[in-house]
DNA sequence: AAAGTGATCATG
DNA sequence: ATGATCACTTTG
């Protein structure tokens, strides 16, 4: 059971986003507890140039943390009621970061965090060297569908329309 | 279809 | 200090 590395992280968010589908999410609760689940559905936030992106403004206090090195957990609340998880990637200065939208039996990304008890006190913290979240690989490999991404019509083109979605077939196949 | 919810960010 | 905005969920 392979821990992802930093150089996993470090690759774009367009690189990261598509391998991320099929790894399993690990959270350890303070109690000792470990929840894990499979990722389902990513999508990838790519820079100040992205009109979809939060860093699409500039740096401030609350993106700050998608200008560092991939490898940190960004997590933030929207719309007052869901908490959002953030994985960020590529170099330092480059705001990248992949929204994780799914995972095995939880469809959205409020219900998600909900559910492995992600709050904004993990925001910031290292995916690599912490104890408390983190991705690991067992192999596993699925084939996965793209799409445009999600809630973002203040976007505009041709960010708007590009498919940085990604989802995973596993639910979706009609074999 | 619509509202509810609260941190964040930009104004004054 | 105040107000606008928002990468969603739930309800009717």
């Amino acid at each position: 059971m392979a821990k992802l590395d930093k150089n996993f992280y470090i690759q774009d968010a367009l690189t990261v986003a598509p391998q991320l589908i099929g790894k399993i999410l690990v959270r350890k609760l303070k109690n000792g507890e470990i929840i894990k689940h499979r990722i389902t559905e990513t999508e990838s936030y790519c820079g100040e140039e992205d009109t979809a992106c939060h860093a699409r403004a500039g740096k401030t206090k609350r993106t700050a943390i998608m200008y560092e090195q991939g490898g940190f957990a960004y997590i933030y609340l929207c719309y007052g009621v869901h908490y959002m998880l953030n994985v960020v990637t590529g170099e330092k200065e480059h705001p990248q970061a992949v929204l994780i939208r799914g995972v095995e039996g939880y469809n959205g990304p409020g219900k998600l965090t909900k559910a492995m008890n992600i709050g904004k006190e993990l925001n910031g913290i290292d995916l690599v060297d912490s104890d408390e979240i983190w991705i690991e690989d067992d192999g596993y490999v699925t084939s996965y569908t793209t799409s445009k991404r999600i809630g973002i019509d203040y976007a505009t083109e041709p960010y708007k329309s590009m498919e940085w979605r990604f989802i995973a077939n596993t639910h979706f196949v009609f074999a």
